[in-house]
DNA sequence: AATATATGCAACTTTTTGGTTTCGCAATAT
DNA sequence: ATATTGCGAAACCAAAAAGTTGCATATATT
């Protein structure tokens, strides 16, 4: 199973689910009253989260509570890095180009 | 057909090949050469990417060239806002339970 | 103790995906 | 002109994923 976080976030779900609980734990059961599906599609769908550890979880009781684990969500912010400094510095290239046109123009 | 940017992004080769092209526009048989899949297989992962819209062609003659549109990056990057807001925020929560503990132990 | 609730798990079905093979078309080279 | 090269598209296949149904288990509630 491939099973890391950009297959993780791929399905529009678990994005939601991932948001949903971002801010405040929350049960299968209160996940999937926001959703159209089954609570056993939202079980597997947070399993599969568990899995690449991007929540994790909590008895408390007969209830579990499904959390965020943020830290785990800088890795995308970390893929994205090498592409930040492309667009970052797109604009320095720009610079570049217009000062290069302008000298060989010259 | 989902095709979204984050189901774009979910395969491997996908992310292999947006690093690839990231600097410089390439054809399909070379960007191929850098995977152990055929062209064709490529040329379907090129396709997907370009109906979302992460990679554009330019004809030359009979090649093809494949670069990327860095823009459409930003969109993962707006995605990850809110979450970046949280993890940072995070810190300072952080940081004051550290106070809270240093002041009460004191 | 009996029943209801919250949940996970396994089996099964249906889509979706990633890949290969084959074909056809357009541009270039001979 | 004819052959070669660079491509995309369609047909097909195997594997994976998403969803459904039907339990099993643990904890509340009465």
């Amino acid at each position: 199973m491939r099973r890391d976080i950009f297959q993780a976030i791929a399905d529009p779900t678990r994005r939601a689910i991932i948001a949903l609980i971002a801010l405040q734990a929350m049960t299968p059961n209160s996940i999937a009253d926001n959703f159209n599906t089954t609570r056993q599609a939202v079980s597997k769908h947070l399993r599969i989260l568990t899995e690449c550890e991007l929540i994790k979880q909590e008895q408390k009781g007969r209830e579990i509570y499904y959390s965020l684990q943020i830290e785990k969500m800088k890795e995308i912010d970390k893929w994205l890095e090498q592409f930040r400094k492309i667009w970052e510095t797109r604009f320095n290239q720009l610079d570049d180009l217009l000062a290069t046109i302008k000298k060989t123009t010259k």
